[in-house]
DNA sequence: CTTTACTATGACGCGAACGTCAAAGGTCCC
DNA sequence: GGGACCTTTGACGTTCGCGTCATAGTAAAG
């Protein structure tokens, strides 16, 4: 394994020590591996997680605590289904799983929404662009 | 013409009271008319102004400056092209306004890539639902 | 084993975007 | 015209998302 500490992570993800140990601290990532004088070691794992978690958060333009919910309620569910005969702790009850499949298709219905403001402001943000552009060209 | 307070106003676009102040006292939005008292008294334009200035800044992730930022350069772009033959001090300089085409040209790019990036979420959401879908129907 | 360069933790600081409260005044209805 | 209920301004408080020290420990090189 490649590990590296925190501060090639934060030159390859472009986030700021200070933010990846803040991400940490409110369980928006995983706790990475640590030496055995407590220094953090990311995997490329690590790494690529963080990626995901700032992308979402940049361009959802979720609070960190929304995000942080949908990861978990997104694990949860991943583990439920590969330890489908289990009967570990972290399985889910049936009635939570119906509260979960609500809020996921709530917020499917809130991102298409955001699409489709977006997609009318890229519209406006267009016409703006051709006037300018039209008053550039006389 | 058909005034309201803004009580009223609050409770049609669903923002509190204060915010609306706060969007006035940073520039977001025109000051509205005043009465004698001066109570501030809004009309259906003015509503709809809120409205879009906190829908652009929901579903778009800007911050308040620079939307408004975004929002002085619209109204001066409209306003140049009105008044197309007057020497007025809102005229914009040529090379100011190729500079405000560089920019919006920018953030349109950025829309582009936060819209794509919001599909490969969607995605990833709609995934999500299907396998608890899967995991309810057994 | 020392030096040099990171790292960890804790604590305080800070700007944005409001919330909240107080004091003073405005509106409206009977 | 006198309550009951808004509104305004000002000021201070709060939460989020980190930035920025300070202090102490750790890693790696020579």
């Amino acid at each position: 394994m490649n590990w590296i500490k925190i501060d090639e992570a934060a030159k390859i993800t472009g986030i700021t020590k200070r933010a990846i140990r803040y991400y940490e601290e409110i369980g928006l990532i995983h706790p990475p591996e640590r030496s055995d004088g407590q220094v953090r070691l990311y995997t490329d794992e690590d790494v690529k997680q963080l990626k995901r978690v700032v992308d979402a958060k940049e361009v959802l333009g979720f609070s960190l605590q929304e995000l942080q919910h949908f990861l978990s309620i997104k694990e949860r569910v991943l583990e439920h289904k590969d330890q489908y005969e289990s009967t570990k702790d972290t399985t889910i009850q049936q009635s939570e799983l119906e509260e979960i499949a609500v809020g996921l298709k709530e917020q499917e219905k809130m991102l298409q929404q955001k699409m489709e403001k977006m997609k009318s402001f890229q519209e406006e943000l267009k016409d703006l662009i051709q006037k300018v552009d039209s008053l550039l060209n006389v």
